[in-house]
DNA sequence: AGATTGAATGTTAGGGCTCACAAACGGACG
DNA sequence: CGTCCGTTTGTGAGCCCTAACATTCAATCT
């Protein structure tokens, strides 16, 4: 298993075919400012000539930083998490990094090692997209043992804003999640169920405080997983139930199974069930009915996450945690229920 | 912008603590056969204890593989791009290879210099995932440029099997798409619009084919992108004739554009209207109506990718191309059209 | 016994780059 | 005119490994 190496044009050849050192060569490929300009410019014609590109494995070995970052996630299908780490490759792209991706297994329990095995070297930057347990952990994991550089996204089980005292961009879940709560609330629901993915806590967390502090009942949640699958047999049994009139879901997959499964309860959405849903994936405004859901900017998490990382590796001092807030995106899914009494 | 170098632990160090060569310990972490077994043990008692990782950057620079694949995709949260890079992710790391990821603008045409600078070097593994015009582009300046490797998922935009002389794992879009189309015709339809996706021309002409070997009319297909508002958008303009009954569209996201355009526009599906999606996204069973759609195993595709690539890296001859096989899913959106005149 | 193997280990030379220096050069200054 | 200084360039070492070759040593053969 080993590329053909027909002896690659390096940095002694560039030197050579502009009679200066290699060294000098390094400085113009590297922008130090202690070249003259016509030496510059006459190594720029030279690398041009002859095509030269700088070995990226050389140039981490012998200078330290190989920029490159590692990203860690569960699933790059699903939605938020491919979203975010486009945006990490959009910033990373242009400040010249290099993106690996490293999906877990979200069944597969970790130990701290295992994670960091997944690095190419201790301390090296990771950006974690933390949106389940396993990855959540793989942030813990990644925050005790590595020297430097670890950025989180998304949030992931973090209860409270306490754990937040990291290197960390999140969306507010929590606050947002109350705010669907009490969006359904005001609709005149007696009260929201919740139909939760695995952890994202923040949400389940808002959805909670948003009914106790309207003083309704909090209903337990139903547990899923992350497939439509489960969040429509989840439905269907809520549905038993002709007091549920409003669910919240913990992502618009799930949302589209709770529609589904009024559909085959014969309650019509949003006349006699409201549904809420999470993310605004690109089919959510295109469902019928068109979903009420939550509208995140995954893709500007991902960049702010990046930009977090950098200026780490930068040496500056850690900001506060963002909190980015996403907005509430009223569709046709949500409704005052029909036998209003009040 | 530079990592901490705390001196990590090399293989000299292990060497030292073992009391062996530092090429001994070289051959351990290789597996070479050539070392006792009693010395084996003794390095990696060494390795244990010191906590030794040996140098990616390092091995790679001596040894000429990197051990190492780039993706060249366009869109990391289309569904069939990103389950292509989980499989390729899963196989490359059970390999032991790092993946790499590179996101390509769709809109921006880029010339082939820019799509090989995407690569650590001339020459490194790649996989294109070739699903729209920018990347079967990209696939093809690598086939010209690159002294090996290329992959290519997908199929892209090649209209035939001539282009497929090449290392290549491909889903047989063409048959599966003429397959569709004729279970639409057997339903009873006089003929079928298409809504393209941009590229992807096996479908169009598998399509294409069915309708002329129906000797049906094959009306102008319908020009998208990959987003559902186009399909939206299109599916209204072309439900404005009433002899419209039948829609394939080139994947399920503008499926869904299609269903919601034709609710906006009052006709029932699948009793006015039938429609068939592509890829059976994980929302697709659960729609209201539920898709009908086309099942790909795009998971197993990048697994073959990588796969493919390994043995093209082993030195094995290159195989025929493989088109997989994708499968028809019969669901709610496809129905016979209400007045049949037969 | 001496020569011949073969396995196991060691030695040396890079790979392509950056870092920390050292050297050369020109001008400003006393 | 010599010294000092800043700018620009060059030199050498070293990053951590592997490839290729050299060496050692015990077992085998004649």
């Amino acid at each position: 298993m080993s590329t053909d190496r027909p002896r690659r044009v390096n940095i002694v050849d560039v030197a050579r075919h502009a009679g200066v050192s290699h060294q000098t060569v390094s400085r113009v490929i590297n922008d130090s400012p202690l070249v003259a300009a016509a030496t510059r410019r006459k190594v720029q014609a030279a690398i041009e000539e002859l095509g030269f590109r700088p070995n990226r494995l050389a140039r981490a070995l012998a200078g330290g930083t190989a920029r490159e970052v590692t990203v860690l996630t569960t699933d790059t299908s699903l939605y938020g998490a491919s979203e975010t780490l486009s945006g990490i490759e959009d910033a990373a792209r242009a400040a010249g990094h290099t993106v690996s991706v490293s999906v877990m297994n979200p069944d597969q329990p970790y130990a701290d090692a295992d994670v960091l095995a997944r690095l190419p070297h201790l301390g090296s930057p990771a950006i974690v997209i933390a949106h389940d347990a396993t990855t959540t952990r793989a942030m813990r994991a990644l925050r005790a043992a590595q020297p430097s550089t670890t950025v989180a996204t998304g949030g992931g089980d973090l209860a409270d804003e306490t754990e937040a005292a990291d290197w960390l961009v999140a969306l507010d879940d929590r606050a947002v999640a109350a705010r669907a709560t009490r969006h359904l609330l005001d609709l005149g629901h007696a009260t929201v169920h919740y139909l939760a993915i695995p952890s994202k806590a923040p949400r389940r967390l808002g959805w909670e405080q948003a009914l106790r502090d309207a003083g309704r009942p909090v209903p337990p949640p139903a547990a899923c997983d992350w497939s439509t699958a489960s969040a429509y047999h989840a439905a269907i049994g809520l549905l038993e139930d002709p007091d549920v009139t409003a669910i919240l879901c913990g992502n618009d997959d799930l949302a589209v199974g709770a529609v589904r499964a009024a559909h085959i309860a014969g309650r019509a959405v949003p006349g006699d069930l409201s549904v809420v849903g999470f993310d605004d994936c690109p089919y959510a405004a295109f469902q019928v009915p068109a979903l009420t859901t939550v509208g995140l900017d995954f893709r500007g998490l991902g960049r702010g996450a990046f930009e977090l990382l950098r200026s780490k590796l930068d040496g500056a001092p850690r900001p506060r945690p963002t909190w980015r807030q996403p907005e509430l995106i009223v569709r046709e899914t949500s409704a005052p229920p029909r036998n209003r009494t009040e």
